[in-house]
This record gives structure tokens, sequence and C-alpha cells, in this order.
DNA sequence: AAGTTTATGCAACTGAGTTGCAAACTAATC
DNA sequence: GATTAGTTTGCAACTCAGTTGCATAAACTT
């Protein structure tokens, strides 16, 4: 996997075997995954170090976490060149009858006036409802 | 306390000695409080009776609740003909220094063009960083 | 090869949120 | 005022996501 572990290293990850596979698996998903989630798609894997891995890659930036309010922080990849400023941010989106949570990249975050001397840093927007798949 | 009364029978909520105590500290917030946080007010309490009071005053729309992605939901009061309809809702901000929730009740949540098909319901809108107060 | 750093696996813990159930309390009916 | 029915409260116990510590294994450095 050459490819993958390309990705790994420009981000300053070193590709270890381990780090391969929870790579690949995220590049499939269509949408975000939780470590439950993630943990399932192993026949015998370890939830820490699971964890640990999803904390190097959202640290280098190789994915971003979604915290969706269903209890359980959701994750999926960055684009290329994303380094998670609060102007490259998008939009979430999810299902409430599906509970499948989306990326919603082409929407970017509105930018907000914040009251005076308030700075950001960082932005969550989650948007609850209905998903077309799920439209009746 | 005739107020307190009346905001929680306006509200349909039976006002009870622990309903009256639990609203009339909500309504000295500042900013948004946890479970936690209001249980820390009272000298002996049950936190799950504080939980559930919690739960039916945001069914009745008394009070809205925050997930800051701080690990726990946070409560602040509703204004009072709120009926926490997507158009109603405003921002919240968490400062990373402080870690106090803000509601910034003046700035509504930008609509978004969904994709098609999508429909909303609700909105969770947090930025994050440095208060006014923190601000160095 | 020896030593150093980094990653992994297992056990154990924390803390938020939640449920079940019995006792206490309230409101309605006789 | 006693009887009943419905609601609220308090306590115990549980679930589950997230996290830490530590020992082993693997990967780099000299
Ligand atoms: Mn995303
Ligand atoms: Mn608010
Ligand atoms: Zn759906
Ligand atoms: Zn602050």
């Amino acid at each position: 996997m050459k490819d993958t572990d390309d990705k790994l290293t420009s981000r300053n990850i070193k590709p270890t075997a381990m780090r391969e596979l929870v790579l690949d698996i995220l590049t499939e998903q269509k949408m975000a995954i939780s470590l439950s989630d993630l943990e399932q798609k192993f026949h015998k894997s370890d939830r820490v170090t699971l964890y640990r891995t999803l904390k190097t890659f959202e640290e280098k930036k190789l994915i971003h976490s979604i915290d969706d309010g269903t209890g359980a922080v959701k994750y999926a990849l960055c684009k290329e060149t994303c380094q998670c400023h609060p102007e490259e941010l998008h939009v979430h989106f999810l299902c409430l009858k599906c509970q499948h949570t989306f990326c919603l990249s082409d929407i970017p975050i509105p930018s907000i006036n914040l009251p005076v001397n308030f700075s950001v840093e960082n932005i969550n927007m989650v948007v609850k409802g209905v998903c077309s798949n799920c439209k009746d």
C-alpha cells in the first residue's frame, strides 16, 4: 500500500501496519465513523490501539472529529491539504433516522460576528434532521 | 417564589420544591452549567433527581441543552417564548481557557442550504476560542 | 549488537448518562 | 378524613465512551 503510506508520511505519521489498516478503512467510508464502529471492522482488535491511532491521526490533521451529540465522537478523513483552520471547516449532518453522520464537505461553516474581544479557534456545526435516503 | 412557580406552570411543569430550587439556580447563572455543576450547588442532593429535573425542563422547553464537546452537556434557560425551533436557535461559545460556555443569545445560527432532500430539525453550533475575560 | 525511542496490547479506572424499583409525596375521589 | 391513583424523589446499580499505566514488542540509532 504505497499510496496509503504516502498519505501517512506526508502527515508525519510513521506508517505501521496498524495505521495503514485503519487509514484504509477510513478511506472506504462514505460517512464518519466512531471508535466503536471502527473496532467492529476488525475481527480481533484492541480498542486502545485504535483509540490512540485515531488520536494521532487527528493531531496530525489526517482526520477530523465530529461531535454529533450521539455520545460517540465520529471521525472522517480530511482533504489532502486541510489544516483544520476555522475557514476550512465544513458543516456536518446527523440523520435522526439512520443515525449516519455525513460530512457536508461542500458546505463551509458560515463565519460569525462574535462579540467584541472574543476570538475563534475552532467551530463545530452539526445539523440534525432527515437525510435524503431516509426521506419517506 | 410566585414568579418561579409561574414560569414552571406556564411550561406545564408541576412546581415542586426541587424544581423551584433548580430553576432559581439556573436563573442566577450567567453561563450554561452542566449536571455536575448543578449538583455542586447543593450541599446534599441526588444526581438522578437533578438529571430528571433537567430532562423535564428540556422537554418542556424551559431550558435548552448545549453539547460543547467537553464531555458534559450544559444547560441554560430559554427565552420566555422560545419553542426551540431551528430559526430560534443561537450560537454558543466555549472558552478554551476558562472553560465557560456562553449563550450568544443575540447571534442566531445562520441558515444553511442543505443538499437536496435533506431536512433540518435541529442545529448545534459551538464556536470555541477565547472569551473577552480571558483575552490576555 | 546494544541502547534508545516509539507503538502496541492488556487491565483497570473515570465520569457522564441512564434505568429499575421502592418510598414519599400530591391530587383527586369518595 | 380516609382511600386511591398518579407523580416525584432517592438510592443502587449498570452501561458505555474515553482514558491512563505499565509491560512487552517493534522500529530506529549508534
Ligand atoms: Mn467532516
Ligand atoms: Mn443558549
Ligand atoms: Zn438517514
Ligand atoms: Zn474565558
